[in-house]
DNA sequence: ACTGTGTAATGGTACTACCAATATCGGAAT
DNA sequence: ATTCCGATATTGGTAGTACCATTACACAGT
């Protein structure tokens, strides 16, 4: 039986452990053993990212895996696992199931990302001032860049934002997801999807800072009013006016995060005197 | 033995399933059945981003966290794996080893991320456009925030970069090498430390790219010099030039990789009409 | 005090058996 | 002829066992 996966070759050292005691004779590439399993991982990794299996394809399964690399299942499905995990295969059950490539997602990045600065209890203030930046050239780029229909519908949803903020009791579910929706399109108007996939990350390692604009009540109306300023700007090509109005933006966002910080709650400041090591890496 | 990891909670659902089998009596949540490794492997993550395991501290071994699950020891490594993958533990193997706690490294994300633009085979000049406003930014906060110690550095740094470059057989090695330091300790003069992360990121997925200046004989002198310049801008505190400086450089890189793309190679171009949907998630 | 060796703990691999989900196909019912 | 249902084969998911490889550590010998 003839597969369309003879890349996946085999080394010399995984034939069975038990065969390798037996005869004794030297093998010089015990390299990596007890890393069988990365390995494999990785061989399969390479012939993924480089083209070799196209997205949608399938693997063998892990029986034949098994026997082509003479190793055992367990091995097989860890390294299946890693792949996995990355995002690379996807793995289905049942008959004409198995791992299907597939293209990996933002999804995974973001994740990834978000996890990081979770675990390392980043300092808002780093945040919102890379927030600050892509989001002004961002704003030169949607005006020189943006459809007028993209523009039309930036106003419209800035429109619609600001009316559920001004009613007594506005639905803050959402709220947020206009607001994530806005940013979106707003990063699309770019026509460059790295700025998308960045707005996405972000949002999925930021969002929560930036909401407590809209939880405030202070800010709430302010902010929604200035989304629909900034919207503006942009639909009429006015970059200036869009920036300064951006500005103001993360202004209030600063001074609403640092009032909820005077609260009882932990205190989240110190951003000007951080010069020490804490929080790099 | 009392362990500190009593919030691994077990569900009534992973009770050896051949007695789930045995005893028909209704187990109402078959919840997630044939996704128990990953339940297990979300459990401990929690456990982990929410602090309660301190980073350094170990997790019990797999056979006791076999019995703590009741579960096969094959799921719990599917797990652990899955962990592993993600950066959060790191495995060691002998006596005293098992599952550590470990902060993830900036390494992970700017891997993925790099994964993610392989694949997705990113046309370069969506990247360079990212690339060279993140630069701009950096710069203005260099010269706002950057010690003056570190600026000295920058100098001395884009001066030796430009003299391994004047020599008829520069070691390319070193001076990729030199480039990502420089790089680096630009970002690191902001002292916000998620332009540091954006910018290795950027090498991972980038990089490529940016080396193109420095093998094309053509450019390789002027990038150098254009560093150098760069760098006294900031140095002696005029933003304006630095920028200007800049600019210079990513005109250079434009020219540089469009050059190439007219020879034989393939062709990488297309920026300006790419409005259709191609390279977008 | 040093060195080497045994020993226990622990991850890594192999193998087997069985369960669970799924697609496919054939036959029965309509 | 069409539809539905059930048997069957394929394949991933889980359990369990046995053994190997690596490491830390204590203990004995020098």
């Amino acid at each position: 039986m003839i597969f369309a996966f003879d890349f996946l070759k085999v080394g010399p050292f995984y034939w069975n452990k038990r065969n390798m005691k037996e005869n004794k004779i030297a093998i010089f590439n015990p390299a990596q053993v007890g890393r069988a399993g990365e390995d494999i991982a990785l061989q399969i990794e390479a012939a993924i990212v480089d083209g070799k299996i196209a997205p949608g394809r399938r693997l063998p399964s892990e029986r034949e895996l098994q026997s082509q690399f003479h190793t055992g299942r367990g091995v097989i499905r860890e390294a299946l696992g890693a792949l996995k995990q990355k995002g690379l295969i996807e793995i289905r059950k049942g008959a004409k199931g198995g791992a299907f490539v597939k293209q990996i997602e933002m999804r995974h990045v973001s994740e990834s990302l978000a996890l990081f600065l979770k675990q390392r209890a980043i300092n808002p203030y780093y945040l919102i001032e890379v927030r600050e930046s892509v989001d002004r050239t961002i704003t030169t780029l949607a005006i020189a860049r943006g459809a007028d229909e993209e523009k039309e519908q930036l106003v419209a949803g800035a429109q619609r934002l600001l009316e559920e903020l001004q009613k007594p009791e506005p639905d803050m579910v959402s709220v947020f997801e206009m607001d994530r929706d806005l940013n979106l399109l707003f990063a699309q108007m770019t026509q460059n999807p790295v700025f998308e996939w960045i707005m996405r990350a972000m949002q999925s390692g930021l969002g929560s800072h930036d909401h407590a604009l809209y939880t405030n009540p202070e800010y709430r109306e302010r902010t929604a009013a200035n989304w629909l300023n900034t919207a503006t700007g942009i639909a009429e090509g006015e970059p200036l006016r869009a920036l300064s109005v951006i500005g103001y933006h993360y202004v209030m966002l600063r001074n609403c995060l640092e009032s909820e910080s005077d609260s009882p709650q932990e205190l989240a400041g110190e951003f000007p005197e951080a010069k020490t090591q804490n929080n790099r890496f």
